[in-house]
DNA sequence: GTGAATGCAAACTATTTGCAAAGGT
DNA sequence: ACCTTTGCAAATAGTTTGCATTCAC
């Protein structure tokens, strides 16, 4: 199989593999949204990745930008996050777990590590409602140092 | 004023008073709106809201419901809620204070009360980002105790 | 009476679908 | 060669805006 792009990434790799193992086929568009996906920092809504992506393949196209996020969401490479403003960005998974800072003047999404432990909370939960608890979101919305002045 | 609705409620009276204070219109929409979201226990998308209200008041149209809901949760009366579909809910604030289990089968949405008290959680994280954290949201993802055969 | 609020229609944004053409295996 | 995947255009869903009319004050 012929290499498309000259920087090669290991995450973007895995995914390939992934994707072929269950039979799905390695397209260019496809290749061009996970590399922007793996080696972004941040999350991004769809047009931003429709635009990144076409650095890659250029003939992409936003519709396939749409299918190959929610492909890839459904496989739980990447996850989808809410957006103060309605619209969703989406993020690789390991960047989406679930914590995040939101500036509520400037709108930047801070990642914050650690915290994946949140059983003291959850446990007694799923005590008292029966609910399973598979996954956790958690938005902390305030301003950011640059925004409290 | 003349009464418009039998059926009166504190919650709503207060947030009339409010608006009142803060030199709006008591309007028969504004107020069928306002019935409903306070008579309501769960979260409802504006289309509810709309078909619900117009028991309330009859030529309500979609439009008030959005403006009206706008003007609420900027007062803070209500809280804008993201659905795992992409839309949103409303509810208000006193239900809708960030706390929610969501089932990834039937994506009923259960409100679960306590654990304002994320201090814990959320004092170091102050310390370490320098993020004024203002408010938080939660979700719990996972099966409800029906969906889990 | 006056200006804020409403309802309609139309605009707009984000997202999905139908279908013929392109491309991976 | 086959059948998945693509890109386009059009459809759809949620939400916002322009404007003449209505209504609370």
């Amino acid at each position: 199989m012929k290499k498309i792009f000259n920087m090669s990434n290991p995450k973007v790799e895995r995914v390939l593999a992934d994707l072929k193992r269950l039979g799905y086929r390695l397209t260019r568009p496809r290749r061009s949204v996970l590399q922007v996906l793996m080696e972004a920092d941040d999350c991004l809504r769809p047009e931003e990745i429709h635009v990144r992506a076409r650095r890659y393949c250029p003939t992409l196209g936003l519709v396939t930008v749409y299918r190959t996020l929610s492909l890839l969401s459904g496989m739980d490479h990447v996850r989808r996050v809410h957006r103060e403003d309605g619209c969703h960005g989406y993020a690789r998974t390991e960047l989406a777990h679930g914590h995040h800072l939101i500036c509520r003047d400037c709108h930047q999404v801070i990642e914050f590590p650690g915290l994946d432990d949140l059983s003291l909370l959850i446990d007694p939960i799923e005590r008292e409602t029966g609910f399973l608890v598979e996954d956790h979101l958690l938005e902390l919305l305030g301003l950011c140092p640059a925004c409290q002045g």
